[in-house]
DNA sequence: CATGAATGAGCCTTCATTCAT
DNA sequence: AATGAATGAAGGCTCATTCAT
């Protein structure tokens, strides 16, 4: 398979903004037509780049779609750095809202565009780097479980992301916040154990 | 978009062989190479069938997808229901330990199937009545729910199934045992609230 | 290519009701989708009789346009011979409108059927013989201008039947008894000539 | 049904060569094979050009159709527009002939292309804009006749080109100049009278 | 670097025809 | 004879990718 890396990192300013469109453009063509409608032609036009454009960046349609994964999970990653900071001095259950809350919002902002990226990035990461930044979400939530004497944290870092974006998932769009309600009294249960 | 019902209800014996070995056909070609694999020629083939006879059938490659999905959904729900005929004289935790059991073993016999037909449901039942045998699944569980006097039984019915999917989907597949065991404790703890 | 007479003579009743549906519906088929929907399964489906039937009496697709061709020149020729009679008697200008009449008759009755069948006469008739009663049409024409000392009447009969048969294809669908006048018009200054 | 314009107008020189190139060839299929032969590969194989070329400006196989179509109906009303031009100082005879002759010599340079497009631009012309130019013909040639003071000038420019068509269509090929000049006998004698 | 025309493998689907029942 | 399931060649069209300009 063609590989996902970027083709070169951009030097010039215009080069990172193409490439940030491109990236947006994915988004928004994934959002708005699903796994069919994604295609580099569409993306490219989406940018209002030419399709030349995208292949001096990104070596193939893949490597698009591996950097878009690449891009949420460093936001979510982000998001939850934020929150665990915040978080870093309440009492666990106050934490544990914090937390699924951010995941509530991150997950919730674009739907369909994250049910999507992560099956996509199983289909890539089976033979690419694409889940280091995953990775790294889960290593923090497992540090922060630890240090509150939670057992094997990593396993349940792990089962607590899964639970959370799997109840996300599949709810239906209203009500967020109730939904963050219940999934804490979920995650809660599976700790106190 | 093209219907996704079947073209007609086969009648000669052979028929119904025919329909049944696209089916199979199908879930393998989607488990061995996933969305993008899934072609009407490959399916064809891996049934040992010519393409003609797969559009006798089914009017187009979607209509392929949605018989499938409509059949694990059967499936699972025969699974459930036979699950809940065993749970229904247990006390709650065991009964909810049991079901979860049964949800387990039936995404991890075919995990990546699993996961593929959950997007595609939904991208097909958008305009679709895919759904309704999976709607049923749902509402057996909230009557079960609702007999033990958990209040919202429908909310909580889908908030449990989604719970449960994403912990196994996004579990590495060794110790099904164990990971039941770590759904049952988030289940209950959703539950106890 | 493959032969266009009929495979066998029908025999049996029943043989002779199919041949007959299969026509007829052959030609419902042309009227309502054009070319394009004429393919053997629909005409099979329209004429309530299996695809197999269909193959028990002509030898192939071109074999059943082939038969609605001669049986829609029979059809002209004997209208047209109803009218050459009638018309025998008459004083040439009454007797040419009185056949232009008819002509005009039976192009409108099914324009769009008629229009399809000229064009693929064309086609088969390179190679086929499914010109004959056409020929006979045009040689009985020319056989009524002769008799009227009409100079070269093979030629001019071919002229009339193809003005008439331009002139109302071309013309908008409504005042047939106008159009016929406008024909008999032109027909008349050609023949005065 | 898929829309006949073009999808991009050619910007590039290359570009319109490509044009030129698919609609040449497909004139040649129709004329050499029918409709039968006339399909999207054969057509880009005859323009020496790849299949996904043709794709780059018809959106669709009726839109090379209907794009020919145009093409040949801009021609003929060009050849018909310097035919009234060199006619208008003529008496009404000598120009009817004159146009006649035009007439003839279009419909004669590719008679089996002519009788095909005829066909073609009904079925298309339903539901799309294809007949503009060949009512541009049809007004030049009524404005013609209605400054001879032709009653009815519209219906008679129509019933004109009509017979005209039908009588080259139908005849044998040989012989052009005495087919023009029945041809011009019929039309005299329909504005006779 | 950017552009976008060109390429062609590959996929979806139809339909003429055969043949076992 | 009649049926209709099965076949597979053929054709419409898309889209990832390349490369001349």
């Amino acid at each position: 398979m063609t590989p996902t890396e970027l083709r070169k990192r951009p030097r010039q300013q215009r080069s990172g903004q193409t490439l940030e469109a491109v990236l947006e453009a994915a988004a928004q063509v994934l959002e708005a037509g699903g796994l069919a409608a994604f295609n580099t032609n569409a993306v490219a036009a989406r940018a209002g780049v030419s399709i030349g454009s995208v292949y001096q960046y990104f070596p193939g349609k893949d490597a698009v779609m591996a950097a878009l994964i690449r891009r949420e999970a460093a936001r979510f990653e982000a998001a939850l750095a934020a929150g665990l900071a915040r978080a870093a001095d309440l009492p666990l259950e106050a934490a544990v809202a914090a937390l699924v809350e951010v995941a509530v919002a991150h997950q919730t902002q674009r739907p369909n565009l994250a049910r999507i990226l992560d099956l996509e990035e199983r289909r890539l990461g089976v033979e690419g780097e694409a889940q280091a930044a995953d990775r790294d979400t889960t290593d923090r939530l497992a540090a922060f479980l630890a240090e509150r004497a939670i057992p094997r944290a990593q396993v349940a870092a792990l089962d607590l992301r899964n639970l959370t974006r799997g109840m996300v998932d599949g709810a239906p769009a209203a009500e967020p916040l109730d939904l963050a309600r219940r999934i804490t009294r979920a995650a809660m249960g599976y700790l106190a154990a």
